[in-house]
DNA sequence: TCTGGGGTCCTCAATCTG
DNA sequence: TCTGCAGATTGAGGACCC
């Protein structure tokens, strides 16, 4: 699905249908993740800084995302896929890759185009959301079908007709071709798919290094052999922040990094893992970026011992000049522990309060959290007067909210003080009212779409 | 008021190991 | 026992993707 943060906005907000939505961080520091088609027109789009977005787009209206709500619509999508075959590989929240033949779900260029079609009509029945279909023979280019299908459609690529597509194509277009591959690339003149194979796989090798080398000329004759992967395991576990200003104090970045080696370990734990490097990040005030990491003898999923790991790697970390950027990550990771005995006896004291204090963190948070922060513009609020509606924006002692609902006509504005009582946090609607039992989709609350590329090999 | 967050994969150099 | 070598592992950084 494309613009998918957005459209689940729009769908959720009847006010923003047909308007320029753009979805992100909104601190200083944010970047876009989404814009909706009205937003691109004024030139914003994915990554850009939202300070450069807000100038280019100064009425449109700036959401922070709902990471639950988009995950919901991902899960209902994903099952509509899993449906046609056992071998869908999810890329994101929304774009999987499906194996059609795999299931016989499809077998030539007719049944493929129907199987797409349903799915389209399931998507759109379950989440009310548009969702584009890709069908090709290869991976590499039923992606390049689906962007194409774009916004809300279909689009097969024939088998016998993959060069001369792609041949007038970008360099860009090719999958691991990014601004630096492609500056490479322009430098060396070659600036099209065509010119990538009439420049031979040695050259590209010798231009871009074994393995890129020989991937790009592979894909440039339009040969891409991956097999859809259902079950990818995670390589690797991290969290990082940006901070809206840097950090100088070299004690709150100590602060910091254990904090974030904390919250690497829940998410560790939450996913029954533990890893054996642990990896220190920082982006310093320049922008520059560097890692440092450190091998147990054991994978681990103990606070204590990550935080430690943690500390001594940024000890041989120079912050002078400020950090803008800290974060923790864990990789090697295997579904077991295998704990240094000492190491678990000395940590298990400080795990055990790290634990009561992820118990508290919390109620910390509320307390923490100005009341002028609880009101996150474009999250669900319920008001006991006038309903369901969500944070238009907030600031200066007050909070404004639009009262309607994803099958309501455009609601009201109203605007409350921050600590209004009858105002509260709530969880988001449904985008498809739910059905009654039996009707297949719809046990979400889902609102979104999600980015649909099946493939369909040797179609 | 430039440049998020969570990942994957590749390369290269240094070091370890058999 | 020593040496040389190949391959594996480790650590750092870069590119890319959504």
């Amino acid at each position: 699905m494309d613009a998918f943060y957005a459209s689940v906005e729009q769908a959720s907000k009847p006010s923003l249908r047909g308007k320029a939505v753009i979805v992100g961080g909104l601190g200083p520091r944010g970047v876009v993740a989404t814009a909706s088609y009205e937003a691109r027109v004024f030139g914003v789009h994915s990554a850009m800084p939202m300070a450069q977005a807000r100038r280019l787009a100064p009425n449109a209206a700036y959401l922070v995302p709902r990471f639950g709500i988009y995950r919901e619509i991902s899960d209902q999508v994903m099952g509509l896929l899993r449906e046609l075959s056992p071998l869908v590989e999810p890329l994101s929240l929304d774009e999987a890759f499906v194996d059609l033949e795999a299931a016989g779900a499809a077998w030539d260029e007719q049944s493929a185009r129907l199987v797409g079609a349903k799915l389209r009509a399931d998507i759109r029945a379950a989440t009310g959301l548009a969702g584009s279909v890709g069908l090709a023979a290869s991976k590499m280019l039923a992606k390049i079908a689906s962007e194409e299908a774009k916004p809300d459609g279909l689009v097969l690529i024939e088998p016998g007709t993959e060069r001369a597509l792609l041949g007038p194509m970008s360099v860009r277009t090719l999958p691991g071709v990014g601004p630096a591959t492609g500056d490479h690339l322009r430098r060396a003149g070659i600036h099209t798919v065509d010119e990538i194979a009439e420049a031979g796989e040695d050259e590209l090798v010798r231009l871009l290094g074994k393995a890129h080398g020989h991937a790009l000329y592979a894909m440039a004759l339009a040969h891409d052999e991956r097999p859809v992967v259902a079950e990818r395991e995670a390589k690797s576990v991290s969290v990082e922040d940006t901070y809206d200003v840097d950090i100088h104090d070299r004690v709150r970045v100590g602060l910091e990094v254990q904090r974030l080696a904390d919250r690497c370990v829940r998410r560790l734990r939450g996913a029954g893992l533990s890893g054996r490097t642990i990896v220190l990040k920082v982006r310093r005030y320049d922008f520059s970026t560097l890692t440092r990491s450190e091998t147990l003898r054991g994978p681990t999923d103990d606070p204590a011992v990550v935080r430690e790991a943690a500390a001594r790697l940024l000890d041989a970390v120079d912050t002078t000049g400020g950090v803008r950027l800290l974060g923790v990550g864990v990789s090697g990771l295997a579904d077991y522990t295998q704990e240094d005995l000492f190491a678990q006896a000395a940590g298990e004291r400080v795990e055990q309060a790290a634990e009561e204090g992820d118990r508290e963190e919390p109620a910390e948070e509320r307390e923490v959290v100005p009341v002028e922060r609880r009101w996150v513009a474009g999250h669900d609020v319920r008001h006991v007067e006038y309903g369901h509606g969500w944070v238009q924006g907030s600031g200066l002692g007050r909070v404004t909210v639009r009262f309607e609902t994803p099958g309501s006509e455009p609601g009201r504005v109203r605007t409350f003080r921050v600590d209004d009582p009858g105002l509260e946090v709530a969880e988001p609607l449904p985008l498809v009212a739910r059905r009654p039992e039996g009707s297949g989709a719809g046990t979400g609350a889902g609102d979104e779409g999600s980015g649909v590329a099946p493939v369909v090999p040797g179609a």
